[in-house]
DNA sequence: TGCGTCCCTCACATGGATGTGAAGGCGAGG
DNA sequence: CCTCGCCTTCACATCCATGTGAGGGACGCA
């Protein structure tokens, strides 16, 4: 599919879908006439770029982990390198802790709207 | 406490503690000389709002759900418009959100990493 | 008194993700 | 053939969190 299609399907604007080929996120292949040509794989992809981005990964980041991810759960023992492993080892453990954050701040929210919606409803 | 101490008890610049209180989200006193003195609490909400910050809320939104997080769960109603309302599930759905992105690619980081960190020890 | 360390405000700079628009090529339909 | 919509690249602009430094006041200690 080319760019505008993948835009519309992941709410994404163009600028930014090749802003993420830029960063080494994506890798759409080209045309003759030069329009990128994307995967349907890649509608995933960039949900999950996304995602993370919006969860506060910088692309540095979610480059270096996109790899790891792939579906067919083939370990690309080349891409191990021991900094490589402690890269991951970081994240794994930036990720649980922003999870306990939000989780945490999350269910505060939850229990404050429960009272306040409850309180409403009640009087 | 003065802005120093409360910089290196939470681990941020004096800079950032200014521009917290510069968005609203903290409001410290001040010292007949003009230092800011700051509470024994803010330790813990200077260390939530980073918490926030880092999983990619802006300083908008945790100015809003801030004071709904307050330790007396002393619900405010006064605060509790429709909008205020209408903001708050958004923002609980936003996240939990990023909480599933996040969990899903942490275990698979972890999953990964369990496959190579195996595969190193017993190959 | 002077020096060092903390604090103040103000302001400009940077980096990363995103917006916006110009200038132009390709291809389908009237 | 012309026009319209989609594509290309390039480049400058914006927002936000953060860095950095200048210029100066407050306080404590030798």
């Amino acid at each position: 599919m080319r760019i505008g299609e993948l835009s519309e399907r992941t709410g994404t604007p163009r600028r930014l879908l090749r802003y993420y080929e830029e960063q080494g996120l994506i890798l759409p292949d080209r045309c003759a006439n030069g329009y990128r040509a994307y995967d349907e794989r890649l509608v995933d992809r960039v949900l999950q770029i996304r995602g993370l981005l919006d969860a506060g990964l910088p692309t540095r980041i979610i480059k270096q982990i996109l790899p790891c991810l792939d579906k067919p759960r083939r370990i690309h023992f080349s891409d191990a390198t021991p900094e490589m492993i402690t890269t991951l080892k970081d994240e794994r453990d930036r990720m649980t802790r922003r999870i306990d954050c939000l989780t945490r701040n999350r269910d505060a929210i939850a229990e404050y709207l429960d009272a306040v919606l409850d309180n409403h409803t009640t009087s």
